[in-house]
DNA sequence: TTAAAAAAAGATAAAAATATCTTTATATAT
DNA sequence: ATATATAAAGATATTTTTATCTTTTTTTAA
């Protein structure tokens, strides 16, 4: 469904939002053991996400990532876009590149239900949301 | 959303059904020129399909591959099983082995029906109906 | 003003997915 | 029987994704 970036993208930004709501900067290796991934695979992806402003960062001691009350209002759909583009929102579910709406590929109407619903739901849920959830303990981010 | 074979999968089935609704064989080669995809790589592909019972094929000249009533009956669910696994019905969209009803990811409850919904369709639609709108002409398989 | 901590950037490696090329086996028609 | 067409299998190559390791830059605190 998504590429394992995406997925340590969304991991990583909850986690990251839950400590910022404890007023706390993280550092990418924390992070990393937070969500059960690989320190330097999610070193890439938050140094993308911070260039895209979907997280904010400071270097040196006490330093590390953290969100702002701006950051918190991004949607998963945005963490999706910005890691592995914009293709739920264009490209065609068996890859033709002319599928359209006049032109559709033969699953198009079936799949665009589906895709809609889908996408409503990535924009309608925020970090935030996650956040309180997360703060409620009855989710995890991790397996062990 | 899915993989390269896979789409190339669906895409196969629908073509050499096509053909088999008008008692035709069809080869690789064809079936590679009428979907816009590598030969070998369908080659392949078809292949498996045929190992899993998705497909029939027949060697030597005036063979190919062919669909009976039976492989008509196959659902997109069938084919995305066949090829891509069953993930879509077991694997956590956060990558979490341990994820479930009682053990939830931030976003398990709001992607389940999401789930729910495009396993319905992909079970409810069968090869046999894709086969009646192409005939339709309405519906593409490749782009030029 | 220096040492240390951390992000950022760059380089390399490993694994998986995609694609191509070659050889072999088998069925068919002649 | 033989030649031929085709699927099947095997081998290799390329590309993309995932992962790791090293160096550089920046910030902070002592």
């Amino acid at each position: 469904m998504f590429s394992k970036s995406c997925e340590y993208a969304i991991k990583a930004m909850i986690f990251v939002a839950q400590k910022s709501s404890l007023d706390l900067k993280i550092g990418a290796k924390d992070i990393a053991k937070g969500i059960d991934a690989p320190e330097h695979f999610v070193g890439k992806i938050l140094q993308d996400l911070v260039k895209k402003k979907l997280v904010n960062s400071v270097k040196g001691p006490n330093g590390g990532f953290y969100m702002d009350n701006e950051n918190l209002k991004s949607s998963i759909a945005d963490i999706i876009i910005a890691i592995d583009g914009d293709g739920i929102y264009k490209d065609c579910v068996l890859g033709l590149k002319a599928c359209s709406e006049k032109n559709p590929c033969p699953v198009h109407f079936e799949f665009k239900e589906i895709k809609r619903n889908f996408i409503k739901m990535i924009e309608d849920n925020t970090i935030a949301d996650f956040n309180l959830k997360l703060d409620t303990g009855k989710y995890f981010l991790k397996n062990s």
